[in-house]
DNA sequence: TATTATGTAGAACGAACGTTCGATAATCCT
DNA sequence: AGGATTATCGAACGTTCGTTCTACATAATA
């Protein structure tokens, strides 16, 4: 008789370690499903293994949450409502469209590298989550890209270009989200090389690309191929 | 008494329709197998849901592999092989580095549409095969990137450019790799449009991106944040 | 200190899992 | 046609799954 929904701070607004001892227990309790999670993908990990990794019993898990599922959903929305909320911070006050852009990037990037078994529970494990809660976080997702659609359209507006926005978005999302599979702290760039460099790319990338002046771009015949 | 390793031409070279009574079941099983796995995961099928996809007895599937896990190996190293040796035939004959990234990325996004679901299977479940299975669809992987590193550092000596080939090879792989969690057929580009777009951004992205002539792109300093 | 919330654990539930076995049906050769 | 090989099946194996029940410990309140 409890769990889940009383959660003070979790499941309303933020931060997690502070607030009542539930509630920092939760916290700790998705800490470590986040790790199994990351090893084990959502269907993979079992509640047993939860409960080693939490050092806690598989009946007292229940204690905070009713299911396997709220527990992912917990996880995704706590890491996704963080992002949003850095990035609408950091935007504040900031006019040039080239550089929101690269403040866009560069706070993705950041968490991203920080929080990488998070963000990849988040982006891996991203249409298990069924009915309420998956529309919850898709909303919350939908959101964060239309963010991001619409300083691409400042961008186009201000500099007068011509390429589809959606596109260009969904590439740069793409750019950036794969980065927790194939990135090494040992040999790769930190976070804000990392998200100049991709900034580079994508910036004078839809600058000079397509409908901007210059030479219309060879482009590749494709040939007839079966296909499976 | 059977299973798996005799496959005539599935195991060993290509193609799957052809040959054997043997090989054309098995083909058909693969392809139901990754429509299942595309829609539920690797973890999240079950062998009862492919037996009620290939509308066969649960028994009946074990004629033909011997595991689980290896029918997605054998499923991942089809769809690899299938892309790499695409791949060599279309760059033959074709010098000019510029153009050789193209068809690179025209091949890959091609690819890449016409075989969602496969594609997926092998994106998505990268890491659950183990052991042997795992090394061996890994090399093909490498192989694979080795050859795109290739043509992006000789783009590099054509036109003098300095950048990190490793980022710009990573961050192409995630803009293509990503389209599988977004494309619509119904309002998006098709794939020669696709790969035009991707190749523009990235070939101009890196061209006038860092080392070249221009002005320093003006970069975004971090603030200090606590994360998690 | 007695009493009430709050937190934890052991053991078990039924269901679903991947896999195997022995028997039967279909197909192929001669 | 008849025997051998190839393909398929129902039924069950032993595990492991997510979840729940009941009982017990700890902390907070009085």
């Amino acid at each position: 008789m409890a769990s889940a929904t009383r959660s003070g701070s979790l499941s309303g607004g933020l931060p997690a370690a502070s607030g009542s001892r539930f509630d920092r227990r939760l916290a700790k309790i998705l800490q470590h499903a986040t790790e199994v999670f990351w090893e084990k993908g959502y269907e993979g990990a079992s509640m047993r293994d939860l409960s080693r990794a939490s050092r806690m019993s598989l009946a007292g898990l229940y204690y905070y949450f009713d299911s396997k599922e709220k527990l992912l959903y917990l996880i995704q929305k706590y890491t996704f409502t963080t992002i949003l909320e850095r990035l609408r911070q950091r935007l504040q006050g900031v006019d040039d469209p080239e550089q929101r852009i690269r403040i866009f990037i560069q706070n993705h990037v950041e968490y991203f590298l920080a929080n990488q078994k998070a963000v990849k529970v988040l982006s891996h494990e991203d249409d298990v989550l069924r009915n309420g809660y998956g529309a919850e976080v898709a909303a919350i997702k939908r959101e964060y890209y239309r963010i991001c659609l619409g300083l691409v359209d400042e961008l186009k507006a201000a500099k007068g270009l011509q390429f589809s926005s959606r596109i260009a978005v969904l590439s740069l999302f793409g750019m950036m989200n794969w980065i927790y599979t194939w990135h090494n702290p040992r040999i790769d760039a930190n976070a804000g090389e990392l998200a100049g460099q991709m900034g580079d790319i994508f910036l004078y990338g839809v600058c000079r690309g397509r409908g901007s002046s210059g030479p219309p771009p060879k482009r590749v015949s494709s040939p007839k191929v079966r296909v499976m």
